[in-house]
DNA sequence: ATATTTATGTTGCAATTGCAACAATATTAT
DNA sequence: ATAATATTGTTGCAATTGCAACATAAATAT
């Protein structure tokens, strides 16, 4: 993971050295992007905090990711074969770099030094890739059992520990795995009550 | 789509005249790859079918993906947080080359040419990425009903038509959505009941 | 040509799940 | 400090879903 992060932080520094690259800044609420045009374009969020949106036909509005500091986003990273709406709302103060695919190559081109931003660039596909797959791994378990469990074991599966820390909160949880809350909730009652997991707060323990 | 697919064809030729590339031929039944180590490796089926297996905890066997003719796959596509066995089985006598990270990379230092290599490259990245944000959009949706439309959206969306042929069986179908298949096609009669939906063999209409 | 395997179609029943509705905390805004 | 908002925790009930167990049709192998 810190691969990730170091490339993130060379690219942002590169990126400020390019003269392709736009810097721009976006108050709370304001439109970043949207997606309804293809256009190839990276945006590089530096600082804030930023949801993409999605309406679906009924008019529901969907987060369907949320950005950071240091994420990359864009259109290529969402592109999907429905006709909804897809937009990057700021929720807070947003600083980016605006810089698209062929600019990219083109300066990898002219020289051979942006080695690493090519390198940077594909990371973050391999990361984003990553994340989807954990995803898909768990929504494809049956039961909010096998979907809790699978979730939990992909946490602490990245380090030696049996125990993690929730990244969001329970209700984001039940969202970010496709279940009803309550029953998420009688279902992490049922693994604590079977002795399977310990819960304190956001903290989770698997005691398999 | 056939931008990915140009750019396959064009990948494939380049690569054949690479000398970092090996070229190999598989017999139905043998192991292609495992991703147990990361090796930054990637493969592309020139001829064949493979199938990428799944073990889990309890030994159970799940094809997580299938691969034909011109599909690239390798560790970097399949990375997860979990310590499942995952491996590349030839379900028919499969041509492949091989090739790294690493070196395609150098050969773009070397020569810059091989831009197209590099585009082609990402181009199988978006595609993935396309694929499986498809996958997740189905897979969130709460009812049966609900994936299915979905799942059937996303495949007329491609076309200006409102009918599709499914790529795979109802089976298949019931195991890529991750429900029960009974339950599918007791849905799928209801949808049919509703006039919602067509069905005709593997053709599927929507009516609305 | 016949046997074997795989896919489709159907249904009763039990288990799981989502929904609605609420109370109790905790967090954030003014 | 207080109000407003968001999150957590809980439960009865109805609806949906998965399971098991079939029959039938289609595809594949011998």
């Amino acid at each position: 993971m810190n691969d990730i992060l170091n490339n993130l932080y060379y690219l942002e520094d590169s990126l400020n050295n390019m003269n392709f690259v736009k810097k721009k800044v976006f108050k709370k609420g304001e439109i970043i992007t949207t997606y309804i045009a293809k256009r190839q374009q990276y945006i590089l969020l530096t600082e804030g905090e930023a949801d993409l949106i999605r309406y679906d036909i009924n008019g529901n509005k969907a987060i369907i990711e949320k950005y950071f500091d240091k994420d990359l986003f864009g259109d290529v990273f969402n592109t999907i074969y429905t006709n909804n709406e897809l937009f990057v709302e700021a929720k807070k103060k947003c600083e980016v770099l605006i810089f698209n695919y062929e600019d990219i190559l083109k300066c990898y081109q002219k020289d051979i030094k942006y080695k690493k931003v090519i390198e940077a660039l594909f990371s973050v596909y391999t990361d984003k890739i990553l994340v989807m797959n954990n995803r898909i791994e768990v929504l494809t378990k049956r039961t909010i059992r096998e979907k809790l469990l699978s979730y939990f074991q992909i946490m602490t599966s990245r380090k030696l520990k049996k125990s993690f820390y929730l990244p969001f909160t329970y209700t984001d949880l039940a969202d970010y795995l496709s279940i009803d809350r309550s029953a998420m909730m009688r279902e992490l009652k049922n693994l604590i009550d079977d002795g399977i997991i310990k819960k304190e707060a956001e903290k989770i323990t698997l005691l398999f």
